[in-house]
RNA sequence: GGCGGUGUAGCUCAGCGGUAGAGCAGGGGAAUCAUAAUCCCUUGGUCGGCGGUUCAAAUCCGUCCACCGCUACCA
Protein backbone atom coordinates (compact mmCIF):
# COMPACT_ATOMS: atom_id res chain seq x y z
CA UNK A 1 0.00 0.00 0.00
CA UNK A 2 1.50 3.33 -0.76
CA UNK A 3 1.84 6.01 1.71
CA UNK A 4 -0.86 8.30 2.04
CA UNK A 5 0.19 11.91 1.11
CA UNK A 6 -0.28 13.52 4.61
CA UNK A 7 1.77 16.62 5.93
CA UNK A 8 1.53 17.41 9.94
CA UNK A 9 3.25 20.70 10.43
CA UNK A 10 2.88 22.92 13.49
CA UNK A 11 3.79 26.21 15.16
CA UNK A 12 5.52 26.93 18.73
CA UNK A 13 2.01 27.35 21.08
CA UNK A 14 2.61 30.65 21.86
CA UNK A 15 3.13 32.07 25.28
CA UNK A 16 0.21 33.84 26.60
CA UNK A 17 2.70 36.48 27.98
CA UNK A 18 2.94 39.10 25.30
CA UNK A 19 1.12 40.56 22.44
CA UNK A 20 1.85 38.99 19.23
CA UNK A 21 4.78 40.87 17.53
CA UNK A 22 6.55 40.10 13.96
CA UNK A 23 8.77 37.12 15.06
CA UNK A 24 4.93 35.44 15.92
CA UNK A 25 4.07 35.88 12.65
CA UNK A 26 6.85 35.24 11.19
CA UNK A 27 7.38 31.52 12.56
CA UNK A 28 3.62 31.22 11.74
CA UNK A 29 3.95 32.22 8.37
CA UNK A 30 6.64 30.34 7.04
CA UNK A 31 4.63 27.13 8.50
CA UNK A 32 0.82 28.77 6.47
CA UNK A 33 3.18 28.72 3.19
CA UNK A 34 4.23 25.47 3.90
CA UNK A 35 0.94 24.51 4.58
CA UNK A 36 -0.44 25.61 1.63
CA UNK A 37 2.10 24.26 -1.01
CA UNK A 38 1.48 20.78 0.56
CA UNK A 39 -2.58 21.17 -0.09
CA UNK A 40 -1.53 22.49 -3.60
CA UNK A 41 0.51 19.63 -3.63
CA UNK A 42 -1.86 16.97 -2.92
CA UNK A 43 -1.56 16.45 0.61
CA UNK A 44 -3.92 16.08 3.45
CA UNK A 45 -2.27 18.57 5.75
CA UNK A 46 -3.00 19.24 9.15
CA UNK A 47 -1.54 22.88 10.40
CA UNK A 48 -1.68 23.48 13.95
CA UNK A 49 -0.97 26.63 16.46
CA UNK A 50 -2.09 27.36 19.28
CA UNK A 51 -0.91 29.44 23.00
CA UNK A 52 0.57 27.63 25.84
CA UNK A 53 -1.33 29.19 29.01
CA UNK A 54 -0.35 27.55 32.14
CA UNK A 55 2.39 28.59 34.52
CA UNK A 56 3.33 30.60 37.40
CA UNK A 57 3.97 33.86 35.28
CA UNK A 58 0.47 33.10 33.90
CA UNK A 59 -1.42 33.06 37.09
CA UNK A 60 0.43 35.82 38.98
CA UNK A 61 -0.32 38.30 35.54
CA UNK A 62 -3.84 37.10 36.10
CA UNK A 63 -3.93 38.04 40.15
CA UNK A 64 -2.74 41.33 39.23
CA UNK A 65 -4.86 41.71 36.85
CA UNK A 66 -7.31 40.83 39.15
CA UNK A 67 -9.38 38.27 37.44
CA UNK A 68 -9.03 34.54 37.65
CA UNK A 69 -5.94 32.24 35.46
CA UNK A 70 -8.94 30.95 33.08
CA UNK A 71 -10.44 34.33 32.29
CA UNK A 72 -7.03 35.99 32.14
CA UNK A 73 -5.69 32.95 29.39
CA UNK A 74 -9.07 33.67 27.38
CA UNK A 75 -8.05 37.22 26.77
CA UNK A 76 -4.67 36.85 25.85
CA UNK A 77 -5.08 33.85 23.76
CA UNK A 78 -7.43 35.44 21.66
CA UNK A 79 -5.06 38.35 20.48
CA UNK A 80 -3.18 35.07 18.85
CA UNK A 81 -6.06 34.07 17.51
CA UNK A 82 -6.86 36.98 15.83
CA UNK A 83 -3.72 36.89 14.26
CA UNK A 84 -4.77 33.91 11.52
CA UNK A 85 -6.97 36.30 9.61
CA UNK A 86 -4.81 39.20 9.86
CA UNK A 87 -2.09 37.28 8.76
CA UNK A 88 -4.45 34.88 6.70
CA UNK A 89 -2.92 31.71 7.64
CA UNK A 90 -4.46 28.47 7.14
CA UNK A 91 -4.55 26.35 10.39
CA UNK A 92 -6.62 24.08 10.54
CA UNK A 93 -7.06 23.83 14.38
CA UNK A 94 -5.82 26.01 16.91
CA UNK A 95 -4.89 24.13 20.76
CA UNK A 96 -5.08 25.39 23.60
CA UNK A 97 -2.92 24.29 26.75
CA UNK A 98 -6.08 24.90 29.05
CA UNK A 99 -8.25 22.60 26.94
CA UNK A 100 -9.32 19.21 28.12
CA UNK A 101 -7.96 17.40 25.42
CA UNK A 102 -4.94 18.50 26.22
CA UNK A 103 -5.17 17.44 29.79
CA UNK A 104 -6.30 13.73 28.82
CA UNK A 105 -3.07 13.64 26.61
CA UNK A 106 -0.66 15.00 29.06
CA UNK A 107 -1.66 12.81 31.50
CA UNK A 108 -1.80 9.74 29.35
CA UNK A 109 1.89 10.53 28.14
CA UNK A 110 2.66 11.15 31.82
CA UNK A 111 1.72 7.71 32.52
CA UNK A 112 3.05 5.87 29.99
CA UNK A 113 6.39 7.77 30.39
CA UNK A 114 5.78 6.26 34.42
CA UNK A 115 5.04 2.86 33.74
CA UNK A 116 7.94 2.46 32.19
CA UNK A 117 9.80 3.48 34.70
CA UNK A 118 11.21 6.84 33.59
CA UNK A 119 9.78 8.81 36.19
CA UNK A 120 10.83 8.94 39.52
CA UNK A 121 10.21 11.27 42.78
CA UNK A 122 12.53 13.43 44.18
CA UNK A 123 14.15 16.93 45.62
CA UNK A 124 14.57 19.82 43.30
CA UNK A 125 16.95 22.36 45.11
CA UNK A 126 18.60 25.17 44.23
CA UNK A 127 19.06 29.08 44.08
CA UNK A 128 16.26 30.79 43.18
CA UNK A 129 16.20 33.98 41.95
CA UNK A 130 12.54 35.92 42.69
CA UNK A 131 13.69 38.64 40.54
CA UNK A 132 14.68 36.36 37.24
CA UNK A 133 12.33 34.11 38.07
CA UNK A 134 15.16 31.55 37.44
CA UNK A 135 17.07 28.53 39.10
CA UNK A 136 20.83 29.02 39.79
CA UNK A 137 23.43 26.34 40.30
CA UNK A 138 25.91 27.02 43.24
CA UNK A 139 28.51 26.99 40.71
CA UNK A 140 26.94 29.56 38.82
CA UNK A 141 26.71 32.40 41.83
CA UNK A 142 28.98 35.44 42.75
CA UNK A 143 29.45 36.24 46.37
CA UNK A 144 26.15 34.57 47.12
CA UNK A 145 23.87 36.40 44.48
CA UNK A 146 22.80 35.33 41.03
CA UNK A 147 24.89 36.07 38.08
CA UNK A 148 22.57 38.88 37.16
CA UNK A 149 23.47 40.18 40.57
CA UNK A 150 19.82 39.32 41.64
CA UNK A 151 19.33 38.23 45.55
CA UNK A 152 18.73 34.28 45.58
CA UNK A 153 17.02 32.08 48.12
CA UNK A 154 17.58 28.21 49.04
CA UNK A 155 14.36 26.72 47.33
CA UNK A 156 13.45 22.98 47.83
CA UNK A 157 10.60 21.12 47.15
CA UNK A 158 9.64 17.47 46.64
CA UNK A 159 9.06 17.61 42.36
CA UNK A 160 8.89 14.54 40.01
CA UNK A 161 12.08 14.03 37.79
CA UNK A 162 12.55 12.21 34.49
CA UNK A 163 15.66 10.46 34.06
CA UNK A 164 17.03 12.39 31.18
CA UNK A 165 20.36 11.17 31.77
CA UNK A 166 19.88 8.24 30.45
CA UNK A 167 18.91 8.93 27.22
CA UNK A 168 22.11 10.09 25.95
CA UNK A 169 23.35 7.84 24.11
CA UNK A 170 20.22 6.97 22.53
CA UNK A 171 19.12 10.45 21.34
CA UNK A 172 22.33 10.69 19.66
CA UNK A 173 22.01 7.28 17.84
CA UNK A 174 18.61 9.00 17.22
CA UNK A 175 20.10 11.86 15.62
CA UNK A 176 22.62 9.98 13.27
CA UNK A 177 20.04 7.46 11.97
CA UNK A 178 17.40 10.62 11.40
CA UNK A 179 20.14 13.24 9.77
CA UNK A 180 17.12 15.04 8.74
CA UNK A 181 15.54 15.40 12.35
CA UNK A 182 17.21 18.99 12.92
CA UNK A 183 17.85 21.97 11.08
CA UNK A 184 19.57 24.05 10.10
CA UNK A 185 23.25 22.35 10.11
CA UNK A 186 24.19 24.83 13.16
CA UNK A 187 21.72 24.08 14.59
CA UNK A 188 22.35 20.15 14.92
CA UNK A 189 25.83 20.42 16.02
CA UNK A 190 24.80 22.74 18.85
CA UNK A 191 22.34 20.44 20.18
CA UNK A 192 24.65 17.12 19.27
CA UNK A 193 27.62 19.01 21.69
CA UNK A 194 25.08 19.68 23.97
CA UNK A 195 24.27 16.16 24.76
CA UNK A 196 27.28 14.98 24.45
CA UNK A 197 28.72 16.56 27.26
CA UNK A 198 26.05 15.07 28.96
CA UNK A 199 22.65 14.94 30.61
CA UNK A 200 20.87 15.98 33.91
CA UNK A 201 17.74 14.34 35.11
CA UNK A 202 15.14 16.87 34.83
CA UNK A 203 12.48 18.08 37.58
CA UNK A 204 8.90 17.66 36.00
CA UNK A 205 6.55 18.80 38.43
CA UNK A 206 5.87 21.72 40.88
CA UNK A 207 4.29 21.76 43.48
CA UNK A 208 4.43 25.62 44.48
CA UNK A 209 1.85 26.64 42.25
CA UNK A 210 -1.22 25.21 40.91
CA UNK A 211 -2.12 26.66 36.83
CA UNK A 212 -1.17 23.01 35.31
CA UNK A 213 -2.16 20.17 34.47
CA UNK A 214 -2.12 17.80 37.85
CA UNK A 215 -0.14 14.88 37.69
CA UNK A 216 -2.09 11.59 37.74
CA UNK A 217 -2.22 10.18 40.75
CA UNK A 218 -1.00 12.84 42.77
CA UNK A 219 -2.60 15.76 41.87
CA UNK A 220 -0.49 18.27 44.31
CA UNK A 221 1.51 18.47 41.71
CA UNK A 222 1.40 19.87 38.40
CA UNK A 223 3.59 19.16 35.70
CA UNK A 224 6.01 21.80 35.26
CA UNK A 225 6.29 23.36 31.65
CA UNK A 226 8.01 21.61 29.00
CA UNK A 227 6.16 18.31 29.54
CA UNK A 228 3.26 20.52 29.35
CA UNK A 229 3.27 22.80 26.21
CA UNK A 230 5.51 19.81 24.03
CA UNK A 231 2.43 17.33 24.42
CA UNK A 232 0.43 20.06 22.79
CA UNK A 233 1.44 18.53 18.96
CA UNK A 234 -0.03 15.12 20.40
CA UNK A 235 -3.35 16.50 21.91
CA UNK A 236 -4.08 18.43 18.86
CA UNK A 237 -4.02 15.25 17.20
CA UNK A 238 -6.18 13.62 19.35
CA UNK A 239 -4.06 11.07 21.49
CA UNK A 240 -4.39 9.22 23.06
CA UNK A 241 -7.01 7.70 20.73
CA UNK A 242 -5.17 5.81 18.26
CA UNK A 243 -7.99 6.27 15.52
CA UNK A 244 -8.42 9.58 14.34
CA UNK A 245 -6.00 11.96 13.39
CA UNK A 246 -3.36 10.72 15.59
CA UNK A 247 -3.04 7.36 13.55
CA UNK A 248 -3.24 9.71 10.25
CA UNK A 249 -1.18 12.37 11.24
CA UNK A 250 1.73 11.12 14.19
CA UNK A 251 4.29 11.52 14.11
CA UNK A 252 4.65 14.97 13.09
CA UNK A 253 6.16 16.22 9.81
CA UNK A 254 7.59 19.20 11.32
CA UNK A 255 8.06 21.22 14.24
CA UNK A 256 8.84 24.67 12.89
CA UNK A 257 10.30 26.41 16.04
CA UNK A 258 12.06 29.76 16.87
CA UNK A 259 15.85 29.26 17.56
CA UNK A 260 15.13 30.28 21.48
CA UNK A 261 13.43 26.82 21.88
CA UNK A 262 15.27 24.40 19.92
CA UNK A 263 16.61 22.32 22.78
CA UNK A 264 13.14 21.27 24.15
CA UNK A 265 12.14 20.38 21.02
CA UNK A 266 15.03 18.39 19.68
CA UNK A 267 16.27 16.95 23.51
CA UNK A 268 13.42 17.16 25.44
CA UNK A 269 10.73 15.95 23.33
CA UNK A 270 12.00 13.09 21.51
CA UNK A 271 13.30 11.71 25.06
CA UNK A 272 9.74 11.65 26.51
CA UNK A 273 8.35 10.38 23.64
CA UNK A 274 10.62 7.47 23.31
CA UNK A 275 10.16 7.05 26.86
CA UNK A 276 6.44 6.59 26.61
CA UNK A 277 7.14 4.32 23.53
CA UNK A 278 6.17 6.63 21.15
CA UNK A 279 7.21 7.90 17.53
CA UNK A 280 9.57 11.24 17.90
CA UNK A 281 8.32 13.96 15.46
CA UNK A 282 10.07 13.68 11.53
CA UNK A 283 11.89 17.12 11.72
CA UNK A 284 12.60 20.42 13.58
CA UNK A 285 13.54 23.54 12.11
CA UNK A 286 15.03 26.57 13.69
CA UNK A 287 14.67 29.69 12.69
CA UNK A 288 16.12 33.37 13.10
CA UNK A 289 15.26 36.64 14.03
CA UNK A 290 14.66 39.62 13.21
CA UNK A 291 16.39 42.76 14.18
CA UNK A 292 14.22 46.32 13.51
CA UNK A 293 16.14 48.50 11.56
CA UNK A 294 20.09 47.00 13.39
CA UNK A 295 18.30 46.58 16.41
CA UNK A 296 17.38 43.87 18.52
CA UNK A 297 13.43 43.89 19.26
CA UNK A 298 13.38 44.19 22.91
CA UNK A 299 10.67 45.72 25.64
CA UNK A 300 13.05 47.80 27.07
CA UNK A 301 13.53 49.64 23.29
CA UNK A 302 9.89 48.97 22.89
CA UNK A 303 10.55 48.52 18.95
CA UNK A 304 8.71 45.77 18.02
CA UNK A 305 7.56 45.63 14.62
CA UNK A 306 3.51 44.32 14.82
CA UNK A 307 2.28 42.68 11.72
CA UNK A 308 -0.64 44.94 11.65
CA UNK A 309 1.90 47.65 11.04
CA UNK A 310 3.94 46.61 8.23
CA UNK A 311 0.14 45.17 7.08
CA UNK A 312 -1.46 48.74 6.98
CA UNK A 313 1.51 50.48 5.54
CA UNK A 314 2.22 47.64 3.17
CA UNK A 315 -0.05 45.66 2.24
CA UNK A 316 -0.59 41.99 3.20
CA UNK A 317 0.95 39.66 0.32
CA UNK A 318 3.86 42.28 -0.23
CA UNK A 319 5.00 41.28 3.72
CA UNK A 320 4.61 37.86 3.44
CA UNK A 321 6.70 38.09 0.44
CA UNK A 322 9.20 40.39 2.11
CA UNK A 323 9.73 38.20 5.36
CA UNK A 324 10.35 34.93 3.24
CA UNK A 325 12.76 35.87 0.28
CA UNK A 326 14.65 38.91 2.40
CA UNK A 327 17.13 36.69 4.26
CA UNK A 328 18.01 32.66 4.16
CA UNK A 329 15.37 31.00 6.19
CA UNK A 330 16.98 29.96 9.43
CA UNK A 331 19.51 32.84 9.73
CA UNK A 332 19.31 36.08 11.44
CA UNK A 333 18.44 39.41 9.25
CA UNK A 334 17.61 42.67 9.40
CA UNK A 335 14.43 43.82 9.05
CA UNK A 336 14.22 47.40 7.07
CA UNK A 337 11.99 49.77 5.61
CA UNK A 338 14.49 50.47 2.90
CA UNK A 339 14.75 46.59 2.10
CA UNK A 340 11.06 46.55 2.34
CA UNK A 341 10.37 48.70 -0.58
CA UNK A 342 13.07 47.49 -2.07
CA UNK A 343 11.40 44.50 -2.67
CA UNK A 344 7.99 45.58 -3.50
CA UNK A 345 9.23 47.68 -5.59
CA UNK A 346 11.93 45.76 -7.76
CA UNK A 347 10.55 42.54 -7.12
CA UNK A 348 6.97 42.43 -7.27
CA UNK A 349 5.90 45.76 -9.11
CA UNK A 350 8.76 46.03 -11.84
CA UNK A 351 9.66 42.19 -12.31
CA UNK A 352 6.16 40.10 -11.72
CA UNK A 353 3.37 42.95 -11.58
CA UNK A 354 4.93 44.58 -15.12
CA UNK A 355 5.67 41.57 -16.45
CA UNK A 356 1.37 40.51 -16.10
CA UNK A 357 0.84 44.09 -17.08
CA UNK A 358 2.25 44.07 -19.89
CA UNK A 359 1.27 40.75 -21.54
CA UNK A 360 -2.17 40.90 -20.42
CA UNK A 361 -2.80 44.31 -21.53
CA UNK A 362 -1.78 43.48 -25.36
CA UNK A 363 -3.48 40.13 -25.17
CA UNK A 364 -6.38 42.69 -24.02
CA UNK A 365 -6.05 44.73 -26.94
CA UNK A 366 -4.50 42.87 -29.99
CA UNK A 367 -6.19 39.65 -28.76
CA UNK A 368 -9.88 40.73 -28.67
CA UNK A 369 -8.88 39.94 -24.79
CA UNK A 370 -9.32 36.30 -25.02
CA UNK A 371 -6.75 34.00 -24.68
CA UNK A 372 -4.91 33.84 -27.58
CA UNK A 373 -4.21 30.74 -30.32
CA UNK A 374 -0.81 29.68 -30.60
CA UNK A 375 0.67 28.74 -34.01
CA UNK A 376 3.96 26.33 -34.08
CA UNK A 377 6.34 26.99 -30.97
CA UNK A 378 9.76 28.41 -31.94
CA UNK A 379 12.98 26.72 -29.72
CA UNK A 380 12.84 30.37 -27.92
CA UNK A 381 9.18 29.27 -26.81
CA UNK A 382 9.89 25.64 -26.13
CA UNK A 383 12.55 27.37 -23.81
CA UNK A 384 10.40 29.30 -21.67
CA UNK A 385 8.22 26.55 -21.51
CA UNK A 386 11.12 24.28 -20.01
CA UNK A 387 11.27 26.81 -17.83
CA UNK A 388 7.79 27.65 -16.15
CA UNK A 389 7.33 23.57 -16.34
CA UNK A 390 10.51 23.08 -14.77
CA UNK A 391 9.98 24.96 -11.56
CA UNK A 392 7.75 22.52 -9.39
CA UNK A 393 10.30 20.08 -9.08
CA UNK A 394 13.30 22.66 -8.46
CA UNK A 395 10.08 24.65 -6.29
CA UNK A 396 9.43 21.67 -4.44
CA UNK A 397 13.00 20.47 -2.96
CA UNK A 398 13.66 23.56 -1.65
CA UNK A 399 10.32 23.87 0.78
CA UNK A 400 10.51 20.67 1.28
CA UNK A 401 14.05 21.61 3.15
CA UNK A 402 12.01 25.20 4.45
CA UNK A 403 14.68 26.76 1.93
CA UNK A 404 11.68 29.81 1.50
CA UNK A 405 14.16 32.10 -0.22
CA UNK A 406 15.47 29.37 -2.56
CA UNK A 407 11.80 28.88 -3.80
CA UNK A 408 11.12 32.41 -4.21
CA UNK A 409 14.54 32.89 -6.07
CA UNK A 410 14.03 30.03 -8.57
CA UNK A 411 10.70 31.24 -9.39
CA UNK A 412 12.27 35.13 -9.91
CA UNK A 413 14.74 33.35 -12.58
CA UNK A 414 11.62 32.46 -14.46
CA UNK A 415 10.29 35.67 -14.05
CA UNK A 416 13.44 37.15 -15.20
CA UNK A 417 13.61 34.88 -18.40
CA UNK A 418 9.86 35.99 -19.53
CA UNK A 419 11.28 39.34 -19.02
CA UNK A 420 13.82 38.80 -21.55
CA UNK A 421 11.54 36.99 -23.85
CA UNK A 422 9.49 39.71 -24.43
CA UNK A 423 11.70 42.37 -25.36
CA UNK A 424 12.83 39.71 -26.98
CA UNK A 425 10.03 38.27 -29.26
CA UNK A 426 8.93 42.56 -29.38
CA UNK A 427 5.18 41.29 -29.84
CA UNK A 428 4.08 45.06 -30.61
CA UNK A 429 6.40 44.78 -33.52
CA UNK A 430 4.97 41.41 -34.56
CA UNK A 431 1.31 42.91 -34.60
CA UNK A 432 2.04 44.56 -37.58
CA UNK A 433 4.10 42.34 -39.62
CA UNK A 434 3.27 38.61 -38.79
CA UNK A 435 -0.04 38.79 -36.33
CA UNK A 436 -0.02 35.02 -36.03
CA UNK A 437 3.49 34.99 -34.56
CA UNK A 438 2.44 37.59 -31.76
CA UNK A 439 -0.50 35.62 -30.21
CA UNK A 440 2.12 32.60 -30.24
CA UNK A 441 4.28 34.91 -27.89
CA UNK A 442 1.75 36.12 -26.17
CA UNK A 443 0.06 32.49 -25.11
CA UNK A 444 3.73 31.19 -24.38
CA UNK A 445 3.94 34.54 -21.85
CA UNK A 446 0.17 33.94 -20.56
CA UNK A 447 1.32 30.02 -19.65
CA UNK A 448 4.39 31.01 -18.29
CA UNK A 449 2.44 33.96 -15.89
CA UNK A 450 -0.06 30.73 -15.06
CA UNK A 451 2.53 28.61 -13.77
CA UNK A 452 4.31 31.50 -11.79
CA UNK A 453 0.73 32.70 -10.25
CA UNK A 454 0.32 28.79 -9.17
CA UNK A 455 3.51 28.84 -7.35
CA UNK A 456 3.24 31.72 -6.05
CA UNK A 457 0.28 30.72 -4.28
CA UNK A 458 1.39 30.01 -0.88
CA UNK A 459 3.42 32.95 -0.38
CA UNK A 460 0.92 35.30 -1.58
CA UNK A 461 -2.81 33.52 -1.55
CA UNK A 462 -4.75 37.00 -2.30
CA UNK A 463 -2.39 38.20 -5.25
CA UNK A 464 -2.17 35.20 -6.75
CA UNK A 465 -6.06 34.60 -7.16
CA UNK A 466 -6.12 38.00 -8.43
CA UNK A 467 -3.41 36.96 -11.29
CA UNK A 468 -5.18 33.56 -12.32
CA UNK A 469 -8.56 35.75 -12.01
CA UNK A 470 -6.81 37.68 -14.89
CA UNK A 471 -5.89 34.70 -16.69
CA UNK A 472 -9.34 32.91 -16.02
CA UNK A 473 -8.27 30.00 -14.57
CA UNK A 474 -11.06 28.66 -12.76
CA UNK A 475 -10.75 27.26 -9.21
CA UNK A 476 -10.72 23.83 -9.72
CA UNK A 477 -7.74 24.19 -12.13
CA UNK A 478 -5.41 25.95 -9.49
CA UNK A 479 -3.81 22.67 -7.61
CA UNK A 480 -0.16 22.04 -8.33
CA UNK A 481 -1.63 19.04 -10.93
CA UNK A 482 -2.83 21.58 -13.12
CA UNK A 483 1.14 22.61 -13.93
CA UNK A 484 2.08 21.34 -17.24
CA UNK A 485 1.02 20.88 -20.68
CA UNK A 486 -2.05 19.15 -19.49
CA UNK A 487 -3.62 22.25 -17.26
CA UNK A 488 -2.67 24.78 -20.21
CA UNK A 489 -5.01 27.95 -21.20
CA UNK A 490 -7.54 27.34 -23.84
CA UNK A 491 -7.28 29.91 -26.88
CA UNK A 492 -10.45 32.21 -26.83
CA UNK A 493 -11.21 31.90 -23.18
CA UNK A 494 -12.40 35.69 -22.76
CA UNK A 495 -10.02 37.40 -20.64
CA UNK A 496 -11.28 40.07 -18.00
CA UNK A 497 -9.59 43.96 -18.26
CA UNK A 498 -5.89 43.31 -16.79
CA UNK A 499 -5.24 45.70 -13.79
CA UNK A 500 -2.57 46.25 -11.81
CA UNK A 501 -1.38 43.60 -8.77
CA UNK A 502 1.31 45.13 -6.88
CA UNK A 503 1.72 48.90 -7.16
CA UNK A 504 4.66 50.42 -6.37
CA UNK A 505 5.26 51.63 -3.28
CA UNK A 506 5.70 55.43 -2.84
CA UNK A 507 5.92 56.91 0.46
CA UNK A 508 4.02 59.61 1.42
CA UNK A 509 4.71 62.85 2.57
CA UNK A 510 6.73 65.61 1.69
CA UNK A 511 9.94 64.28 1.15
CA UNK A 512 8.42 61.65 -1.84
CA UNK A 513 7.70 64.30 -4.42
CA UNK A 514 11.11 64.98 -4.81
CA UNK A 515 12.42 63.75 -8.71
CA UNK A 516 9.26 63.72 -10.27
C1' G B 1 37.52 28.78 29.49
C1' G B 2 35.40 24.64 26.14
C1' C B 3 32.86 23.37 21.48
C1' G B 4 31.13 25.30 16.82
C1' G B 5 30.45 29.01 13.06
C1' U B 6 31.44 33.36 10.18
C1' G B 7 34.87 37.08 7.80
C1' U B 8 34.49 37.35 -0.70
C1' A B 9 32.37 44.02 -4.87
C1' G B 10 29.02 50.03 -1.40
C1' C B 11 24.89 46.32 0.79
C1' U B 12 23.01 41.05 1.28
C1' C B 13 25.22 36.69 0.08
C1' A B 14 26.79 32.21 -3.48
C1' G B 15 31.27 29.70 -4.74
C1' C B 16 34.76 25.75 -1.11
C1' G B 17 41.56 22.95 -5.53
C1' G B 18 42.07 24.77 -11.71
C1' U B 19 42.05 31.99 -15.23
C1' A B 20 37.03 36.00 -8.98
C1' G B 21 30.30 35.33 -9.12
C1' A B 22 24.71 36.79 -8.34
C1' G B 23 20.94 40.19 -6.72
C1' C B 24 20.39 45.19 -5.17
C1' A B 25 22.85 50.00 -5.34
C1' G B 26 26.21 53.18 -9.03
C1' G B 27 27.48 54.46 -14.56
C1' G B 28 26.36 54.12 -20.04
C1' G B 29 23.14 52.57 -23.96
C1' A B 30 18.68 50.28 -26.52
C1' A B 31 13.69 49.85 -26.81
C1' U B 32 8.76 52.06 -26.03
C1' C B 33 4.03 46.68 -25.09
C1' A B 34 3.94 47.94 -19.68
C1' U B 35 3.09 50.00 -12.91
C1' A B 36 9.21 55.87 -16.04
C1' A B 37 8.39 49.48 -15.75
C1' U B 38 11.81 46.28 -19.32
C1' C B 39 16.35 44.67 -21.97
C1' C B 40 21.74 45.04 -23.01
C1' C B 41 26.60 46.66 -21.57
C1' U B 42 29.53 48.42 -17.56
C1' U B 43 32.47 50.56 -12.85
C1' G B 44 33.88 48.01 -8.52
C1' G B 45 37.25 42.99 -4.83
C1' U B 46 45.53 41.87 -3.63
C1' C B 47 38.29 36.57 -1.49
C1' G B 48 40.22 39.35 7.29
C1' G B 49 46.22 39.24 8.28
C1' C B 50 50.61 36.17 8.10
C1' G B 51 52.92 31.47 7.01
C1' G B 52 52.68 26.48 4.79
C1' U B 53 51.10 22.16 1.33
C1' U B 54 50.44 21.95 -4.16
C1' C B 55 52.11 22.51 -11.02
C1' A B 56 47.76 25.36 -9.15
C1' A B 57 44.28 27.94 -2.90
C1' A B 58 38.42 32.13 -1.31
C1' U B 59 38.74 26.87 -1.83
C1' C B 60 43.37 22.26 2.10
C1' C B 61 46.72 22.87 6.76
C1' G B 62 48.80 26.08 10.77
C1' U B 63 48.61 30.62 13.26
C1' C B 64 46.82 35.46 14.49
C1' C B 65 42.81 39.20 14.47
C1' A B 66 37.51 40.48 14.46
C1' C B 67 32.48 39.19 15.02
C1' C B 68 28.55 35.54 16.22
C1' G B 69 26.17 31.05 18.37
C1' C B 70 25.94 27.09 22.12
C1' U B 71 27.73 25.89 27.03
C1' A B 72 20.21 22.98 30.69
C1' C B 73 15.16 23.48 33.88
C1' C B 74 12.00 32.24 32.07
C1' A B 75 8.44 30.99 28.22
Amino acid sequence: MAAAKRYYLTTPIYYVNDAPHIGHAYTSLACDALARFKRLDGFEVKFLTGTDEHGQKVAKAAEAAGVDPQTHTDRVSQHFRDLSPVMNYSNDDFIRTTEPRHARACQELWKRMKANGHIYLGRFAGWYAVRDEAFYDESELVDGKAPTGAEVEWFEEENYFFDLSKWQQPLLDFYEANPRFLAPRTRRNEIVSFVSSGLRDLSISRTSFKWGVPVPDDPKHIMYVWIDALTNYMSAAGFPEESGDYARFWPADLHMVGKDIIRFHTVYWPAFLMAAGLTPPKRVFAHGWWTNEGQKMSKSLNNFITPQDLIGRYGLDPVRYFLLRELPFGQDGNFSHQAMIRRINTDLANDLGNLAQRVLTQINRNCEAKVPQAGALTEADDRLLAAAHGMLARVRAEYDEQQFHRALEAEWEVVGAANRYVDEQAPWALKKTDPARMATALYVLAETIRHLALLAQPVMPQSSARMLDLLAVPEVARSFAALGPSGALKAGTPLPKPEGIFPRHVEDGPAAKAGG
